[in-house]
DNA sequence: TAGATTGTTAATCGATTAACAATC
DNA sequence: TAGATTGTTAATCGATTAACAATC
């Protein structure tokens, strides 16, 4: 068994820890700007409205440490996490569809804490095409081939009609983008190893919906 | 035990079942174009890969009966899920924070198709007050109060910076908002009967992340 | 009729929560 | 020392998956 093969055995971390820990790391950050040092798990359950020991079990994912009856050490714990989530690094990506939600991401400057840099936009609309929003300039859909040789982009972002969002997708792989965070309605279908995540607002406006309507009752 | 007791105890739906439902919907409609009458659970999963009797279970909850072997009526699914979703009903709800993602959110047509309507949107800033965005006019922060008054929105949409977002959260929920739809990273300290559904891009960045890195090593 | 699919009930799986010993 | 908190192991809870009878 080689290197490579020993460290894909790594402990996996289910989905909704993932999830809150950027929650974590965003309120350890309010509070190391406060000077707090050191900080229980109970204090951030409290303040996040999570309990406890899961908390000190999410955390565990990061290999820090705390001590009893003080807690972990913040600049530590922020440190690990961003490590961890891969935010302090820069994973370009490419943003194709500079519509509505597209410019919005391209300007949403909270992208470059994610650790998540979009690096060029492209689109077919000629209106588009050589314009920028926040800096990053929009590109002709064709240039996708040309451009995507000479950089080595592992993340596409896409945020196109639904009705081009297959073959935009299909185009992303063939460029040799290896996760596609899909804003749009469509069931991409793609090779396995292709990683797909899907934000769909839908879905969220169906939760808000459902339980707004069920405490009318 | 009244009327609206009763109610109260009707069947919940899990979160994961509904927000699978969206996408059934999505599906279905297309299905429908196409003049497909009939489908059933197995051909919805395939196309959604997910498992056949989960989607069988999922459905169940809208009441519809399918006929075995040749699956449900695409029609009669497509508006008991709509129904039950909300997504017929027209529900108003207020944007504040007319920036980037508020402004994405306006111009997006497609919320239209979620029953959610924003018929107004509220900012601070005075370049941006008068103007309009996808036929929404952005009004004075300060006639939340007055507006709210006359009109009985139940919905706020918040696309404030991180930290304003606790003080317009409770200035919603005093102008009689029942559920917030948050889009900051700000930790909402509300009274329990308030519904917060919190759609935190850098949850999705981090999942994202994590599953690339994982699958390089 | 034969066989695919529904719909329900049971088994499995995984995440959350509880319990508790270790320790600072 | 006393007691709060960590960190681990066990119990609970809920969702997914499997099994299977009913039925068109």
């Amino acid at each position: 068994m080689n290197e490579s093969r020993k460290y894909k055995t790594k402990k996996q971390v289910s989905e909704p820890t993932l999830k809150r820990l950027p929650g974590y790391l965003y309120f350890l950050e309010q509070q190391k700007e406060e000077g707090v040092l050191n900080i229980s798990a109970p204090t951030i359950g409290k303040k996040l409205s999570c309990d406890p020991t899961q908390v000190v079990k999410d955390l565990s994912v990061t290999g820090i440490k705390g001590k009893p009856r003080v807690g972990y050490n913040t600049y530590e714990l922020i440190h690990a996490l961003e490590e961890f989530l891969g935010f302090n690094r820069i994973n370009e990506a490419f943003l194709v569809g500079a519509g509505n939600l597209g410019s919005a991401l391209m300007a949403y400057q909270e992208h470059q804490e994610l650790g998540l840099k979009i690096i060029a936009a492209f689109d077919t609309d000629e209106v588009k095409i050589g314009k920028s929003v926040g800096g990053i300039h929009i590109l002709d859909y064709n240039k996708l081939f040309t451009l995507s040789g000479r950089l080595n982009v592992k993340i596409g972002i896409l945020t196109t009609p639904n009705n081009v969002a297959q073959d935009v997708a299909e185009d992303m792989v063939n460029c040799g983008v290896r996760a596609i965070w899909n804003f749009t309605s469509a069931n991409l279908d793609l090779p396995e190893d292709v990683i797909v995540q899907t934000t769909s607002m839908s879905s969220y406006a169906a939760v808000l919906l459902r339980r707004l309507n069920d405490s009318d009752k």
